[in-house]
DNA sequence: ACCGCAAGGTGAACGCAATTCACTATAGTG
DNA sequence: CACTATAGTGAATTGCGTTCACCTTGCGGT
């Protein structure tokens, strides 16, 4: 039986989870050192390596928990919104809100994660597979409907529309303002959806 | 006068440059050392600093050497397409083909300079400006000739278009493989000029 | 109640890599 | 042939993540 309980293990997890979360959304990874998180947590620098491997380590997990978060935003959008083009739709307004209203931490994901030689071997990647994957189903939806050519394929439209949004709200990231993130989406939706010619000639 | 002639500075400096290249490509930005650098370019590692501010500095203008080059590129390709559509695609191909060929320049690039929180006050930036210009120019060349729509923002154009493909060439640049890049740029352009819909329903 | 000890907790010491700097070597010049 | 400005050196410095030898605490057995 354990001498001291799991309960308080886990309090202190969660309590250096927070203090990762914030130091690091405020200073960025390398701009926020272990003292900074370890103080902000109320304990010393070595404890923190009881909890969680190394400084990337909880900046994975921090990440893993904010992840499971937006799988679960961007599947209840989905799931409350009716044909094809609507799904679409929300999607992208869905994701875009993420850009808005987690700014710092998509940056975290983007300028720290995403970008590693072993992404694919990490947890989060697993994640962003759950999250792009509410998208894969819309659109084989949409090929078993008719409405999305059958020889295309869903992954180049995943890269399209994902990659297309993060460059379009890096921007806003970059520097900070309004975003009406409604209008904004229904012009990319409907870039995704129609194509930006007028005519097909 | 100049006792050391300025022909023997810009030559080391070139050494530098060309061994900041191939080892950063080689072991990424964290993975190679100021001493690898330098052993490589001959030099100790002192002198580098003569030569650049710091390491960063010299990623800098490796990078922007590289820049300089695919700028060119791409204003060629565009110029030898004719009409709108091709000149998207010409666009398209060029912009995939880079990925390919300078694969760990691109990484280098995305991992470690446009992440940067100072990256619209560096060099780089004015030179991404450079590039992308080429296709806001066809993009306000193909408003003026009614092909898209007038209300279209050509900067949405823009990240749709290199967003879309950043994310679909880094799934080549995780695992590098085959690539055939004028079957992806067609697939790639007919999404952005039709959408991905076969109905307009 | 009290001991023992496993796990929690500490912070100074270590290692590694970028950067600096006090110093030496070199090559044009008068 | 000296003189000196600049090229060039590499050991010392610095900063930060990580480790580790050492306390402290509190539960379980006696």
């Amino acid at each position: 039986m354990p001498r001291i309980t799991a309960q308080r293990q886990s309090d202190r997890r969660n309590a250096i989870l927070d203090a990762g979360r914030s130091v690091l959304a405020a200073k960025g990874f390398d701009g926020a050192s272990i003292t900074d998180i370890a103080r902000q947590a109320g304990i010393s620098d070595g404890l923190l390596y009881r909890y969680f491997a190394d400084k990337r380590a909880l900046l994975m997990d921090v990440l893993a928990q904010f992840y499971v978060r937006v799988i679960d935003n961007l599947e209840a959008a989905c799931a409350s919104a009716v044909g094809f083009r609507a799904r679409i739709r929300a999607i992208v307004a869905t994701h875009i809100a993420v850009f808005v209203s987690d700014a710092a931490l998509c940056r975290l994901f983007l300028t720290e994660v995403r970008v590693a030689t072993n992404y694919r071997e990490t947890e989060i990647y697993a994640l962003n597979r759950r999250y792009t994957s509410v998208l894969l189903l819309v659109v084989t939806d949409g090929i078993a409907e008719g409405v999305v050519h059958a020889d295309m394929d869903p992954r180049l439209l995943r890269d399209m529309l994902f990659g297309g949004i993060e460059h379009f709200a890096w921007r806003y990231i970059a520097n900070p303002g309004d975003m009406n993130v409604e209008e904004n989406a229904a012009r990319i939706s409907d870039i995704l959806l129609n194509g930006f010619c007028s005519t097909t000639a």
